[in-house]
Order: structure tokens, then C-alpha cells, then sequence
DNA sequence: TTGAAGTTTCAGTAATTACTGAAACTTCGT
DNA sequence: ACGAAGTTTCAGTAATTACTGAAACTTCAA
């Protein structure tokens, strides 16, 4: 493929993952700029950002910054380069690991909180309402416990000792 | 508890749930809906889902209709009633595997393509960036498409066959 | 075939979320 | 201590997404 079409095939393919993004309930700004540093063969600074991406220097950095706090994008720095360039975690695994504790802190843990609470109040056993309330709430609340536990376990594992067994077990 | 602050508390349960929603990308109302449905002894009509959320009959009507495409809520008619009820799948492992083979349609399918179809075309071997892309595209392919295997085989099983498995080896 | 009961649609509006760009701030070399 | 290089903030605005409510439509009984 010549660099032009490359050039094309890359920045269209960059475009299509911030769509995904968004239908990911992750904005399209930051996942373009994930799938940009991704494929990015060395450290890059917010102004190359900017420039591939067409976006303003605030949006950017705040999107870089939201990126960082996931930890899947580090700031580099050279020694004498005033610089900040950044880099993508680029090893597949990790990226899985890293999404899925912030998902599981920010989604799973917010809800097994409020199931949790919910279902660890006393009902009358005799309001047929109330029963439900107690019975659904705890169901939930298991069934999310253990998913937690099941995801975190899995998210802490090493590759190679959990999808061979996963894919052996469920293929 | 006396019905008074049940009524609260299942109040609460609901705008809560709704809260969750959004963080999980799964609009406000159509959570909430879904936790009331979940929570109703009996099928319930649009009115009263109108009520009960103070949200107008246009909006109860499309969530209502979404809930039902995701398969989540059905449509239930009783003979000599022209209204229309509605209930919530209540069994919280069916839940799961409706959500999770809906997510997978919506969220990772479109992905896959997206990563086959890229890494699928032929790139300069010399060119590192074109390396890089290749390489990049390739893992993350095969990563989904090994995820997706997973989701897949699960969310087809019975729980009694996956849960204790996965508890017994991650927990 | 009419109209009452019920359901769906959709144009207009509201609420939410994301983005811009310029100003304020920080850091470092001289 | 000053100013150039670089970074962050944030008020204002744009884009997106969700909601309302009334009109259009459907269904059924008389």
C-alpha cells in the first residue's frame, strides 16, 4: 500500500473507532486519540495531536489528561525537551486489564453499592410489594457480586494463564 | 417497613437505577423504566409508568418499546382489555445474557468488522508505521474476536453450568 | 360507520455533553 | 526578574441526545 492510501486507510480507520467510542459511552474525542497514539510509532506531542485530529488545544489536552487518568496513555518526556510527548499502552492484555477496572470502579461498584444497600433493609414479608422489592434487590446484588469478583480476578490474571483456559472452556 | 417510607425507598431504588443507567450508556428514563417494570407485582400500562416517573406518554411509550426490542420487557394483553401491559423479565441470568448478546451486537460486532476488515489489507513491510498498523490491527482482532467467543458461549449457557464454574476457578 | 379507547409519531424544545480559543498560569533558561 | 515555551483552565458556544404534547393513526364495539 502506497503512503497516501495508507494515510487514508489509517485516518478513516481513526474516524470509525471514535464512532465505536461513542457507542461505547466513551467520547469520540478520546477514543480517536487512543486509536491516533495507538498506532503512533513514537512518542507524540498535543500539538501533532491537534493537527491529525482537527481538534482545539483545550479538547485535546483535556481528553489526553482523561486518558492518562485511565492509564492508557503515559506522558513522556526527554531530558532537555520541554516538551510533554505522549505514548499509548499498546499490549492488548493490559489495555483489557485497564479498561475493565475503571469500568467495573465506575460502573459495577456504584451499583453494587446501591443494590447492596438496598436489599440489606428489613420488608414486610407480608406486602407481596415489599417481598419483591427484598427478593429482586438481593438477587441483583449477588449476581453483580460475583461478576465483580469473577471480572477483577480475571482483569488481575496474566494472559497466559486465562484465555487459553477460557477459550478451551467456551470455544 | 411502613408502606410510606417503602414508597420512598423504592422511589429512590428507581431515580438511582436511572443514575447507573447513564454512566452505563443506557439512557435515564429507559433504566428507570426498566427498574420499575422489574419491580411491579403485576403488569403495568403506560399510564402508570407514566405516572409513577412523572415523564410524558411519548417518552414512556419509545423507552417501553426500546425495552421490548432489547427483549427485556414484553408486551402482555389480557382477553376482553384493549389495553396494553407491559412486564419485566424478572430472572436476573436471563437478564444478563439478553444484555450481554445485545451489547455484543451493538458494541462488539461492529468493532470486529472494523478491526478484520483493517487488518485484513496488505501493508509495506518496510514502512514501520504501516508495520505498526498492521500489527496493532491484528491483535486487537483477535483479542475481540476471542472476547466475543467467550460472551457468546456464556451467555448461551445455563447459569447452573457457567456461574459455579467460573466462581469456583476466579473467585 | 361512527366514535371512544388506546397507541404511535414527530416537530419543536429542553437538557446534556463536548468543543473552542483565548487568557491565565507554570516552568525554566538567561 | 524577565520572557519565551509550554500547559491548563474555563466561559461561551456548538452538537448531540432526550423529552414533551398534541395530532394522526389504529382498533374495536355498537
Amino acid at each position: 500500500m502506497n503512503s497516501e492510501d495508507f494515510a487514508k486507510t489509517k485516518a478513516d480507520f481513526i474516524a470509525q473507532w471514535g464512532t465505536l467510542g461513542s457507542s461505547w459511552g466513551i467520547n469520540r474525542t478520546m477514543a480517536q486519540i487512543h486509536a491516533f497514539l495507538m498506532l503512533a510509532v513514537e512518542p507524540t506531542d498535543t500539538n501533532e495531536v491537534m493537527q491529525a485530529l482537527k481538534i482545539s488545544r483545550g479538547n485535546a489536552n483535556s481528553n489526553l489528561r482523561d486518558l492518562v487518568g485511565w492509564g492508557l496513555v503515559r506522558r513522556v518526556t526527554y531530558p532537555g525537551d520541554r516538551k510533554e510527548y505522549f505514548e499509548a499502552e499498546k499490549d492488548v492484555w493490559t489495555m483489557f486489564c485497564i479498561i475493565a477496572r475503571e469500568r467495573k470502579r465506575r460502573e459495577i461498584d456504584p451499583a453494587l453499592n446501591l443494590l447492596q444497600s438496598s436489599s440489606s433493609k428489613s420488608y414486610k414479608k407480608t406486602d407481596p410489594e415489599q417481598q419483591l422489592f427484598a427478593s429482586q434487590t438481593k438477587a441483583l446484588a449477588e449476581f453483580v457480586q460475583t461478576a465483580d469478583l469473577v471480572l477483577d480476578k480475571v482483569a488481575r490474571s496474566e494472559e497466559s494463564k486465562v484465555l487459553p483456559f477460557l477459550i478451551k472452556r467456551f470455544k
